[in-house]
DNA sequence: CCATTTCTGGACTTGCTAGTCCATTTTTCG
DNA sequence: CGAAAAATGGACTAGCAAGTCCAGAAATGG
């Protein structure tokens, strides 16, 4: 990548946003190169010009668009944990958003094509959940500072779990189409965050609902 | 499929294994039909006489051997999880598998492939979902039914948050190598089902770790 | 033991997709 | 302006992997 013209990079970044787009529509499976062509309006030459190593190049910068925008998608929430009602607020739009995604997850895919090969992929997985869980994690210790959650509760190791909760979650929404599970565990684990008075109060809302289970 | 004789079903049986060997070992991207063939020393034809539909069939089929395998890998615990202790062990030998397993996820990858298309490959995920919670929330309520667990529980979404916590646990496990994540997922998930001395005895044990953390 | 079915070997076809190459146009900048 | 660099178009190549086909060996069963 020696030099870009102003032209050259929004063609660039035509092209990551157009396979993004492709791969969400039609899965990783079934995209190719010339399916990004047609998408993007560009040639062969240029898909190789702007990424020289060609598509494992090009799906590795997909794929870190796609991990920026996990976590774009939870903002502001996701920067603002500090009271029982903004982690509610942040696992409502979570639930938001995955359910709308439906039955594809672009980051899960893309990881599962490059995730093993490719150490640059692995960076970008971790990069991912590394930012998710700091953030997760600086939530817990304002709740700690305000007295809200115990004291007891390790702040890293707790955010570890809740982005292992989303992950398993996520995926069996996308097997099975229900959300169900995802909103299960999230209830579960972020009990522990609040006050007897808060869990209790969420409970009568329906917030963290007595039985719903059934087909999985 | 009209007739098999013997010799018919153990090459049929023995393609099916020898597939799965093989995506362990090189992962399904890189998986040929060729390789199969080396590998279980048969030829194109024997392929296309067992999986007529070709490569997605075999596909299935090994999908369907895999599922049943991470049934049977968690027995007997799985069966028999009526007591605090129990649990434990039931956890320990998954955690056991998963390690062992190491950044390599069959099931997980052949789904991937197959899910979004094929509704027989659906089936075969609801059906090892369905299997897995339905023994996970007998374990619930055979606790309760001793009074060890809280009545209030309700075992199904109980069970649910569980299979969650697991996906998501072994997909981080996947992803970065560590097994922090899936262990503090099930131990805070876990500590519902036991009495309070239960929990504090399994923590000072060190089974429900103080913090590790650190690079996910 | 013979006819029928099942099983096996391996060459061949087909189709697709990543990647190459070079000619041409457009932009940059001194 | 004018030369160098960057951007673009699109035909062409290479190679691989799935799937087909038919001939022949082995087994089944009456």
């Amino acid at each position: 990548m020696t030099k870009l013209t102003a032209k050259g990079a929004a063609t660039r970044q035509r092209i990551i946003d157009g396979a993004a787009a492709v791969i969400r529509e039609v899965g990783l499976r079934d995209t190719t190169l010339d399916d990004i062509r047609m998408r993007t309006a560009t040639s062969k030459s240029q898909l190789f010009h702007y990424f020289p190593s060609g598509r494992d190049e090009l799906l590795l910068a997909v794929a870190q668009f796609e991990a920026d925008r996990v976590l774009l998608d939870q903002q502001p929430h996701l920067s603002d944990l500090t009271t029982w009602e903004s982690w509610q607020q942040w696992k409502a739009a979570l639930l938001r958003r995955y359910r709308k995604q439906g039955t594809t997850c672009p980051m899960a895919v893309l990881m599962s094509e490059l995730g093993r090969t490719d150490p640059a992929a692995q960076a970008v997985t971790r990069s991912l959940l590394l930012r998710w869980r700091t953030d997760l994690a600086a939530g817990v210790r304002a709740m700690q500072a305000t007295g809200t959650a115990p004291a007891a509760l390790d702040p890293d190791r707790f955010a570890g779990a809740i982005v292992a909760a989303i992950q398993g979650g996520v995926a069996i929404l996308l097997a099975t189409g229900s959300s169900t599970d995802l909103d299960a565990v999230l209830d579960l684990l972020l009990e522990q965050l609040g006050t007897p008075e808060d869990v209790s109060a969420a409970r009568s809302r329906g917030g963290v609902r007595a039985s719903v289970s059934g087909r999985p």
